[in-house]
DNA sequence: GCCGTTTTCGGCCCGACTGTTTTCAGTCG
């Protein structure tokens, strides 16, 4: 049994504990399985060397619940408590505003086990008579159920990012507006998000929300007191707005910021110094005086801890790290010197080679790679043999025109089910830069996808494995590869991983870069552009690479040309 | 169920908002 199949079912576990009203417990099996989750071990190995206990937030009881799971694969204790719990509860407590509370009482009293009897038995107005129940919660209960129905739950960090940039910047424009910022898993980077969390200040908080609430990007107010209010968003995401007084900014905008682990484990570390950490600031417990704040990177210090960038702020070890100073220097965001991955009209991109060129210098960039696909019978637009001579004729007529940048020529090859490529070697020998990527049959079984994989990363032709994993997020499970196998071959043949910053990629993953790091391997941030605008994908791969411990030295695309040609030998 | 340079027992992050209440529980983040 994998890590995560357990950690999920300490997370289900949590929840029921939840709905049977069990304190505390709830707590240490999300820590439990959060902290699982996160391993870059698996647990059989961990157990082997009996060293389960050893886990933080693994205790007698959960060491022996993770040997159960391990070895017969079932665990009784999840078994008994789902058997406890109605069916159809926990599905009633995920709809906003219903809690576990609620959720057993429309069990008990009314029989409901479903959305869909809830809706019936909301419709019908027998909600409103329960005790703890009204007519507008029979309301809200019904919003509720319609919403989740056309929810299309999370979002891709790179469709929403853009727009809660907007948001931002038209209450940035407010003369009730001071201090203003994005906070929560957006400001993480997380590659997909939930909602949007906006932290203001403002000495007219009210006029802020009114502003905010009255928006034309917004459908529905939510909620809207005097220092917070919610909204849905005609895309159906919602966002949140709250405002804080001007001394308080920087605790909220760290408290907001989150993850509410990493808030729980600094909260923790406060108590140790008798000090309240909350998004209003440091409070002394012994004199009932407020500590002043002035940045973020104070609470870090108060804390004794260097800062810790937003990407990192997960409880994945980054406290520990920063504690004992082995906190990585993340990759700056403007430390990037070219894009290894961007396909023009040459294949299936829609601008050409001079339009992305001239969009890179517009960047900054000091080179970029051209890296078209090749034929394919799974990609009609790719480059016959005879095209790539006359594609390497114009990039070469182009960099004799060009000061001070270098148009590299590259290929995405695709990885056939043999394992071999989609070109000859003694074609390949001719470009700079070749990736070799998965495109098709994702799906095989694990042992030959590895396989598949491995003989391809033998070719002595290929410099990057291009999207390694070929997930697509919300859509696709990655294929299932023997990661640590790919990272050790990546290690010893001298292959760069690329971290591919397609919006609806973001592959490597941050949890994988993770450990891919800990191989010593060198990576690539590509934007996989299919048109000039999308070279602004380098932003999102760059956050997952933050996400995943990476510096900036192991990054080849931060080396000016001399030193990335060493690298892929061209 | 976990954890301990103030604890092996007694804690476990903390505040806003809503809707139900007539002082507060439940939910959320």
């Amino acid at each position: 049994m994998k890590n995560k199949e357990i950690a999920d079912i300490f997370y289900e576990i949590a929840d029921l504990l939840e709905i049977k009203d069990v304190k505390f417990k709830p707590i240490a099996y999300r820590r439990a399985a959060h902290i699982v989750e996160s391993l870059t071990e698996d647990l059989a190995d961990i157990e082997k060397r009996g060293e389960l206990e050893e886990i933080p937030g693994v205790g007698t009881h959960i060491a022996a619940k993770i040997r159960e799971l391990l070895t017969t694969g079932k665990l009784a204790y999840f078994d008994r408590l789902k058997s406890e719990i109605p069916p159809g509860v926990l599905e009633l407590a995920e709809l906003e505003g219903i809690g576990p509370k609620k959720a057993m009482i429309l069990n008990r009293e009314l029989g409901v086990a479903s959305m869909e009897t809830l809706e019936k038995a909301a419709s019908a107005g027998k909600i409103r008579d329960l005790a703890g129940f009204g007519e507008k919660s029979e309301k809200n209960i019904l919003l509720s159920i319609a919403a989740k129905k056309s929810a299309k739950g999370r979002v891709l960090l790179g469709d929403i990012l853009p727009v809660a940039e907007k948001i931002r910047d038209e209450l940035a424009a407010l003369p009730a507006t001071r201090q203003i910022g994005l906070a929560g898993s957006i400001r993480r980077m997380k590659e997909t998000i939930g909602d949007v969390d906006i932290l203001a200040s403002s000495p007219e908080p009210e006029r802020l929300i009114a502003a905010f609430t009255s928006l034309p990007e917004v459908s529905r107010v939510l909620g809207k007191g005097p220092t917070r209010s919610s909204v849905v968003l005609a895309s159906g995401v919602q966002v949140d707005l709250r405002v804080v007084e001007e001394d308080q900014y920087w605790t909220a905008l760290q408290y907001f910021t989150g993850s509410k682990d990493h808030n729980i484990a600094l909260r923790r570390r406060a108590l140790e110094h008798d000090w309240s950490l909350s998004e209003y600031g440091f409070k002394d417990l012994n004199t009932g005086k407020n500590l002043a704040v002035s940045s973020e990177s104070d609470i870090y210090r108060m804390l004794g801890l260097p800062f810790i960038e937003p990407e990192l702020r997960e409880n994945r070890g980054e406290i520990e790290a920063a504690e004992k100073g082995t906190l990585p220097a993340v990759v700056p965001y403007d430390s990037v010197r070219g894009d290894l991955h961007v396909h023009t009209t040459w294949s299936d991109g829609d601008d050409t080679i001079p339009d992305m060129i001239a969009a890179a210098q517009k960047l900054g960039y000091r080179y970029i790679a051209i890296c078209d696909h090749a034929r394919s019978p799974e990609i009609d637009r790719g480059l016959m043999e005879e095209k790539i001579v006359k594609q390497h004729q114009e990039i070469d007529r182009l960099n004799k025109n060009l000061d001070g940048f270098t148009v590299l020529s590259g290929i995405e090859c695709n990885i056939t089910t043999e394992g071999t490529l989609d070109l000859p070697d003694q074609i390949l020998k001719d470009f700079d830069i070749v990736i070799a990527s998965l495109h098709s049959k994702l799906k095989m079984h694990g042992d030959e996808q590895t396989k598949r994989v491995l003989d391809a990363m033998h070719n002595d032709h290929v410099d990057i494995l291009g999207h390694p994993t070929g997930r697509i997020l919300l859509q696709r499970e990655p294929a299932a590869l023997d990661l640590p196998a790919v990272f050790e071959a990546a290690k010893s043949l001298g292959i760069v991983l690329e971290i591919n910053g397609y919006p609806n990629r973001l592959d490597l993953a941050d949890t994988d870069c993770m450990k891919a790091r800990e191989y010593g391997v060198r990576f690539s941030i590509g934007s996989d552009a299919h048109a000039t605008r999308d070279l602004y994908n380098m932003t999102l791969g760059v956050a997952t690479a933050r996400r995943g411990w990476i510096d900036e030295r192991s990054v080849v695309n931060t080396f000016e040309i001399e030193e990335l040609r060493k690298v892929i030998g061209s």
